[in-house]
DNA sequence: TAGTTGTAATCGAGTTGTCC
DNA sequence: GGACAACTCGATTACAACTA
């Protein structure tokens, strides 16, 4: 199937760069187009503004919606395709260079976990468009077009402004701790395990434990927990989505022990507190 | 009535946290 | 870093409520 995209911007900057820029562009997808399966001998990052679709590596099938980004790494086949009946809306931005894979690996993507969460849509949309803009001057500034993917890689680096609501908000004091909290937000839609996490932060899980256990109060897998019943109540009070739905998209992939996890963290069941927030403001 | 959705209980395996 | 208790997770089964 071939789509006409809404705007592709190309332009192949090498200038010894660590980071070099190959293209960028933006699509409203029809339903069902797909690329692939194929490889390609770049990275290339595709964030999803709305809409829905599934992406493959050879490891696994990811379904993804608005507001996660998934990369493309080169040399591994790739597949992904939009949804028959809610396409995508997705922004891409392909690059390479020597630095590339370790601030990918600073945003949370690895080849493992090759999808994150960034609820930056408004922050991103406007930086791919200073990316698009100074990329169609006349005259390419190649330092305005490297400005503008360095602050796209580091919108992505940041962790979600949304602080988790835990019980204690201490201050935060540990880089590798931010890194960890940083990690869970953008995979707590992913299975993932203190050990993924520890092993990509190139810590000892006890380390990473003790770290977490000082700075937070909360040990790294309740902290976790915490945040995607966090995720999970306000899909609840704000979207009509299933039960079976809220707790995939919290990264549970049985929905039964979502449940469970539900009313032990909340003391309502899921269906429970809807009820409870849709009565509340009702009566509003 | 059959199918769907959601909750609860149980069990075994794997993971995590803590102590030493 | 090993050992071990506690916890989490996934699978299974049963049941209730709701709907077409």
């Amino acid at each position: 199937m071939t789509v006409k995209p809404h705007k592709i911007a190309q332009h192949y900057i090498d200038a010894g760069q660590d980071i070099q820029f190959y293209y960028t562009g933006t699509e409203q997808c029809l339903p069902g187009h797909s690329w692939g399966p194929g490889i390609k001998d770049h990275y290339k990052i595709l964030y999803i503004h709305s809409g829905q679709g599934i992406y493959r590596t050879p490891r696994e099938t990811h379904r993804l919606s608005a507001g996660q980004a998934f990369l493309l790494t080169p040399g591994e086949l790739s597949f992904y395709q939009a949804d028959d009946n809610d396409p995508w809306n997705y922004s891409w931005v392909a690059f390479n260079g020597s630095q590339a894979e370790l601030y990918l690996r600073q945003a949370g993507f690895t080849r493992e976990h090759p999808v994150i969460s960034c609820s930056k849509d408004a922050e991103i949309r406007a930086c791919l468009n200073r990316l698009f803009d100074a990329n169609q001057q006349p005259y390419s500034n190649p330092l305005r077009i490297s400005s503008a993917l360095y602050a796209f890689l580091s919108i992505l680096l940041e962790p979600d402004i949304q602080e988790p609501a835990l019980p204690q908000k201490q201050q935060i004091h540990n880089d590798y701790v931010r890194q960890g909290i940083c990690y869970i937000q953008r995979h707590y839609t992913q299975p993932i395990t203190i050990e993924n996490m520890a092993s990509a932060l190139g810590l000892h899980r006890k380390y990473i434990a003790q770290l977490f256990k000082a700075s937070t109060g909360l040990p790294p897998q309740q902290y976790l927990t915490r945040y995607r019943m966090e995720k999970a109540c306000e899909l609840l009070s704000q979207t009509a989505l299933s039960i079976k739905e809220i707790a995939f998209s919290v990264g549970y992939a049985d929905q039964l022990l979502f449940s469970r996890m539900f009313k032990k963290t909340t003391g309502y069941s899921p269906t429970d507190y809807r009820m409870t927030k849709t009565a509340g403001s009702e009566s509003l």
